[in-house]
DNA sequence: TAGAGATTAGTTTTT
DNA sequence: CTAATCTCTA
């Protein structure tokens, strides 16, 4: 092996003989545990195919596919490759083969939830967007909590809850007319064919020797089922989680799933992995400090041995523009003075939309800057037009492909044709008689798309898939179509994520002997093209506190901490504080070396200038480890005042206006 | 059908 | 106050 490992992870390592749940502190080496395990196991003579692991997100999957590897291909370059991918991954190939006893083809395919909210908005008949999300939230809360709509009709609570209930089963009804299915039901489907069929359960529970599970806290109540259902009563399967890093509840995680597992399993073994390897003396104190606040479920202490380190600072800043200055500053000083490198330095918020003041104060110092999270590359609206096709080749169910597919570039098909052949479109397309009435123009656009359609759905299984994407993007003219709807700037840059898009896929279809009909469900799981995402650039890392877990930097600056953003006020109102301070101890653990804390006295919501008092989770760190930055009153802040004023003003006389 | 102007709604985190 | 969506007009 290696690296070296302690005495608990070794032990972790080497556990093999029943259920195994190995608590794991921030910093404490979890992924080098699943890593050494599974190739312990392989070296133990386990088949590796018969090997699962299974974490949260793409990039979680990728970091430990690469670190395990090396040492597997080192042992013996051809053999079967361990399972190592997301939950909804994992969902999907037992989905794909489970399909016909759900009632779906295999060639199903899967909506994200800028494809359900049309079909929602139609079902509550509204164009509120804030309600459409509501109730697509809600229904996925029902799906992850393993709620039926009859039960949510029966227990809900107030009329919007009804409201949402009574649509509850047309969702799922318009799901299965579309040939189609929801993140939710990745999980939840195969929970279903495996509890229908004893059969089923044995042929998945054959095929699977050992899973392991990563950031087990983070499960919801649908994938505890789907792990138990998987493992069986061999329960041989690894759980790794921290419950002080539980920060998915808003999904449907409960942290109920770590304190049943000793009652489900009674066999359990519990190993707690406590030694840091990552901060300094004092970020892991004041962390520690930090999440004593929180009623713990195990007692856990990490310690380290890196030495004392630096004070963390504390500064208030006048505004978040102040603020971001001052981070962008403080930067550019720490990298002079270490020598080091932009990607040893990260800025940590609470919400997407703080990045834009960071963004800006960077750019102005021209230090290079790389944003996580935010958009999906997969959401650009040029690349969910070429999916529309694809997912319309695989399934000519898919009806909202079929919407976007036959109007994008426009072919003289409007609201007026699709009107007339009512539903199971690209049937009713196809259909003669059916499209015989209408006037020769939409006739013939019509009979011409699903020659298309249909041509390149024969070809797609024998062919392969690069040569096909490139041959539709030329067929439907999307560069012309780009060039004219568009400046030429914009169109541009879109038919440069188009290029990118069909040279990923071609390479991923020739890797991964897939054809296009088998690549285009796993499109809709992934949010970046593989080697994009510039993590070999040397820039500073603006990231949610959400999507930071699992990584770590020298210097951490953690902003906006203020009463209402972090805790966010939503969460206070909703009582779920422990959960937002589980975030700030997930975004301080992330330090190694230095931390800096920064809070604004004043922020702009909706064009209002408001007040902002610190957060009081700087008041529940270990104080003697903060150094409080001078708050000298700033020159800018009269001038700030004054335009607060102005801004009052100015609100009056709208108001009079009216 | 597209483009400009007006109106309006928004702010939590993501597979 | 933006950004995005909607609506109206050419």
């Amino acid at each position: 092996m290696k690296f070296p490992l302690n005495d608990p992870q070794r032990a972790a390592v080497r556990y093999t003989d029943g259920p195994l749940l190995v608590l794991a502190g921030a910093g404490s080496g979890k992924t080098r545990v699943i890593t050494a395990k599974i190739a312990h196991l392989i070296e133990q003579g386990a088949n590796p195919a018969g090997i699962a692991a299974i974490t949260f997100t793409n990039k979680a999957a990728r970091e430990m596919r690469e670190r395990i590897g090396a040492p597997l291909r080192r042992r013996d370059g051809a053999a079967a490759a361990p399972t190592i991918c997301t939950f909804h991954a994992l969902g999907l190939k037992i989905l794909r083969r489970e399909a016909a006893s759900m009632h779906l083809t295999p060639r199903f395919s899967i909506l994200d939830p800028g494809d359900i909210e049309p079909i929602v908005a139609e079902l509550l008949a509204t164009g509120d967007r804030a309600r459409v999300r509501a109730a697509q939230w809600q229904m996925s809360a029902w799906k992850n909590a393993l709620i039926s709509p009859d039960q949510a009709l029966a227990r809900a609570a107030t009329e919007t809850e009804a409201a949402v209930a009574r649509i509850y089963g047309g969702y799922g009804a318009a799901l299965s007319v579309y040939q189609a299915v929801d993140f939710d039901d990745l999980i939840a489907l195969p929970v279903a064919a495996l509890e229908k069929d004893a059969g089923t359960a044995a042929h998945w529970q054959g095929r699977l020797d050992y899973l392991l599970i990563d950031e087990y806290q983070d499960t919801n109540p649908v994938q505890y089922r789907l792990l138990r259902l998987l493992t069986g009563s061999r329960a041989a399967f690894t759980a790794v989680g921290d419950d002080d890093q539980a920060i998915y509840g808003w999904r449907g995680a409960t942290l109920a799933n770590l304190e049943q597992l000793p009652r489900d399993y009674p066999s359990l073994k519990v190993i707690k992995l406590e030694q840091n390897y990552r901060s300094s003396i004092r970020i892991l104190r004041s962390a520690n400090a930090l999440i004593g606040h929180n009623a713990k479920l195990f007692e856990k202490a990490l310690w380290s041995e890196l030495g004392l380190g630096e004070p963390i600072q504390v500064a208030p800043a006048a505004d978040d523009q102040a603020e971001a200055e001052s981070v962008a500053r403080a930067i550019a000083a720490l990298k002079f003075e270490h020598r080091g490198r932009f990607d040893d330095f990260a800025v940590l918020y609470r919400g997407n939309h703080q990045a834009r003041a960071f963004e800006q104060a960077l750019r102005a110092q021209n230090i290079p800057y790389a944003v996580s999270g935010g958009q999906s590359w997969f959401d650009r609206t040029e690349i969910r037009d070429l999916v529309a096709y694809l997912r319309l080749i695989a399934n000519d169910d898919d009806d909202p492909a079929f919407v976007r597919a036959v109007t994008t570039p426009r072919r003289g098909v409007g609201a007026q044709t699709l009107e007339h052949l009512g539903r199971g479109l690209f049937a009713a397309a196809c259909d003669g008689a059916l499209i015989g009435t209408l006037p020769a123009r939409q006739r013939e656009a019509l009979s011409e798309f699903c020659k298309m359609i249909n041509s390149l759905r024969y070809r797609a299984e024998r062919e392969p898939a690069g040569r096909l994407i490139d041959e539709l993007v030329k067929t439907i003219g999307y560069e012309d179509y780009l060039f004219s709807s568009c400046d030429k700037r914009e169109a541009q840059t879109r038919w440069e994520s188009i290029t990118d898009f069909v040279r990923w896929l071609s390479r991923k279809g020739e890797a991964d002997e897939r054809n296009l009909l088998e690549l285009t469900q796993s499109i809709a799981l992934l949010t970046l093209l593989e080697g994009e995402e510039g993590q070999d650039a040397d820039a500073v890392r603006l990231s949610t506190l959400h999507a930071a877990k699992g990584l770590e930097f020298a210097h951490v600056f953690l902003v906006g901490l203020e009463e209402g953003v972090l805790p966010h006020r939503e969460a206070i109102a909703a009582g779920n504080v422990d959960e937002e301070r589980r975030l700030m101890y997930v975004g301080l653990t992330r330090a190694q070396r230095s931390l800096r804390l920064s809070w604004c006295k004043r922020r702009k919501r909706a064009g209002e200038w408001q007040s902002g008092a610190p957060s009081r989770f700087i008041g529940e760190l270990a104080q003697e480890d903060l150094r409080h930055a001078e708050t000298a009153l700033e020159a800018g802040d009269a001038a700030r005042d004054k335009e607060a004023g102005n801004a009052r003003l100015r609100q009056m006389r709208a108001m009079l206006a009216r």
